[in-house]
DNA sequence: TCATGCACTTACCTTAAGGTAACCACCCAC
DNA sequence: GTGGGTGGTTACCTTAAGGTAAGTGCATGA
């Protein structure tokens, strides 16, 4: 999604933060709380390794997660949370994601199955 | 945007249904009531023709909008709506809208400046 | 008669997003 | 010493979304 350079209102300017490809399933898995890269990568399946990256990169820079690198011995840790704009991210699309699956997935629910968000 | 062959969640169907690069903008501008095609054309500075008409076409096979067709005498009228699904779509975006507005435009704001949508 | 408006369609082209696959450095366990 | 796990990077390629510009048929107005 080519970055728009002006913004006529606000919900274009949030689309383009959050219309990459994998970048939702990103937000909610670091709903649950933070996620290694590996568990990340491991959470969502299809996303490579390298659009992942990219993807937590952008989001880093929009202020939507953090990126918190730490050693346990020699060990690299790298976590990623969601930062408190991230939150309020992800609560404001929380009414999208209710109507995308009352409208969109309704058809696919069967009568014991697990609904997803 | 290429269409998701299966969606894991609702947000990311409903991504996939407004995430063109004008969609939401063709959504505002429907929500103060039907317009005709010129009259998107003008009101969404930067649109193409063919652009709009593709953005149109795939609101209208995912239920969106409708296109009602319509002759004063001889001469074509075709005027575009939301549909009560379209409604609900906007209504669900409006939080998203806010969110857009108050965390990603708020440095724009001049004091007696009209504030977007 | 010519231009203009309406609502498009068509052919062609550009670009960037995303995918593929290999490689990297470091560490640990077997 | 080799296989696997950590968290990536790099080069290359494909594809589809979107842009450019011209043309279409019909009607009205100057």
């Amino acid at each position: 999604m080519t970055r728009r350079d002006t913004y006529v209102c606000g919900i274009d300017a949030a689309i383009d933060v959050v219309g990459g490809k994998w970048k939702v399933l990103i937000l909610w898995a670091l709903d649950e709380g933070p996620l290694r890269f590996g568990e990340l990568r491991r959470g969502i399946p299809g996303v490579t390794e390298k659009v992942l990256t990219t993807h937590l990169r952008e989001l880093e820079n929009d202020g939507i997660v953090s990126r918190d690198e730490a050693f346990e011995g020699a060990v690299r840790r790298v976590a990623y949370t969601l930062t408190p704009l991230g939150v309020s991210l992800n609560e404001a699309l929380a009414p999208l994601g209710d109507w995308g699956r009352k409208h969109l997935l309704s058809e696919h629910h069967e009568p014991g199955e697990v609904s997803p968000r």
